[in-house]
DNA sequence: CTTGACATACGAACTAGTTAGTACATTTTG
DNA sequence: CAAAATGTACTAACTAGTTCGTATGTCAAG
């Protein structure tokens, strides 16, 4: 374990990528690509800005590595779950709750989402890590919209990944657009009883929608 | 009304203006605020990039008009719709498919709000024009979801501008989202088809939620 | 219906400051 | 020692904003 002492250098490299990717998150998400400053990050790091082009290569790599990062952090969400074992009502009233916290404490990932989608999804396309993953929700999705049609709780035969896109949208932009939104309407929407609320709005709209 | 020859200059401020906002919301939509190049705005202009700081000061103040034009256009939208005379339900329907189909049809409109929630709506915040908007809306679902539950076609009271954020969120995502959610699950957003299908979700989905 | 004077509208070229990226030297580690 | 990791100081290119000079419109006086 490398400590740094008082002038003393060590060399800690696992250490220094972690310590600029953190950095660099927060820059990218707050200014966007384009805005942000790589000697912005280098200032705000422990290390300096040889180390971001020694580890990343250029702006657009970090940039990437920020992107990669996020999305593999989010991976494994629904996997541990365990779903299956709940009613099909429980158990998509529980994913829907996961997705809905998951994007209220990790404003910085729905940002970056935002700003991936400005560059019409460029990055995100050159990185097939990130385009393999989110399948397995639409599998989740799928397998309890059929118990619960075959069970008749559900009346309605829809589209898993219509589904998945009507809570994403719920879920994402209450973060995403938070603050045009608040400012328009004056409302804060990261207010504890407006969370509860819309936490339990998108669930009650999606299940009477299935039942509808 | 000024013509402009082979070769003669015409002086004509209206239309240069028009011409540099048009060319503007372009460039600002697809790069962002800082992505944005100034001088390759001044390129696809008929005009210089003097004329962008005549008339509107700083790059800052060209994103600024940019946006107030953008919001300006939608301002009278639902507010020619004569959604009174309408049953509930149907009114409802008509407005959410309005917004639908206008979220559709302006996607440099969206991007733009996405950008300015990048910025904290920072600029939207100066603007007066803005704030005031979007106030005709709330009030118009306030009066449907009202008369709605006197009639008792709606069970449920909810708050109208809740209503209206699930009916934006969706619109809005839809098209915000487009690429990344595009990339990921391989699915055109701007198909026919799909089009047809969300256009119908949505306003199931509040409707059923209503009465549910 | 000219003329000329003044304000507005415009263009080309320039500048000062910024910013992504690098060359080179130095230290750490195995 | 050799390879990996790091710091310092620099540069070439870019970019927002400006300077200076010219053209155009208009309106009043002749």
């Amino acid at each position: 374990m490398a400590e740094r002492g008082e002038n003393g250098r060590k060399n800690d490299p696992e250490q220094t990528k972690e310590d600029i990717l953190l950095v660099a998150t927060h820059e990218f998400s707050t200014h966007g690509l384009a805005g942000a400053r790589v000697d912005s990050i280098a200032e705000k790091t422990r290390t300096s800005k040889r180390m971001i082009y020694y580890y990343f290569g250029s702006k657009e790599g970090l940039y990437l590595a920020v992107l990669e990062q996020s999305y593999r952090k989010i991976r494994s969400l629904e996997s541990d779950l365990h779903l299956s074992n709940l009613e099909p009502e429980e158990a998509l009233r529980t994913l829907i709750s996961t997705t809905f916290d998951h994007d209220e404490a990790n404003p910085d990932f729905v940002r970056l989402v935002s700003i991936e989608n400005i560059h019409h999804a460029a990055h995100m396309l050159r990185s097939e890590a990130i385009r393999d993953l989110n399948v397995s929700v639409i599998e989740t999705i799928a397998g309890i919209l059929e118990r619960g049609f075959d069970q008749g709780i559900f009346r309605r035969k829809a589209d898993p990944i219509d589904i998945h896109m009507m809570i994403s949208a719920f879920c994402f932009f209450r973060v995403s657009n938070r603050y045009t939104f608040g400012t328009i309407f004056r409302r804060n929407l990261s207010d504890g009883d407006t969370i509860e609320r819309h936490r339990g709005m998108i669930a009650d709209a999606v299940v009477s929608y299935l039942k509808s």
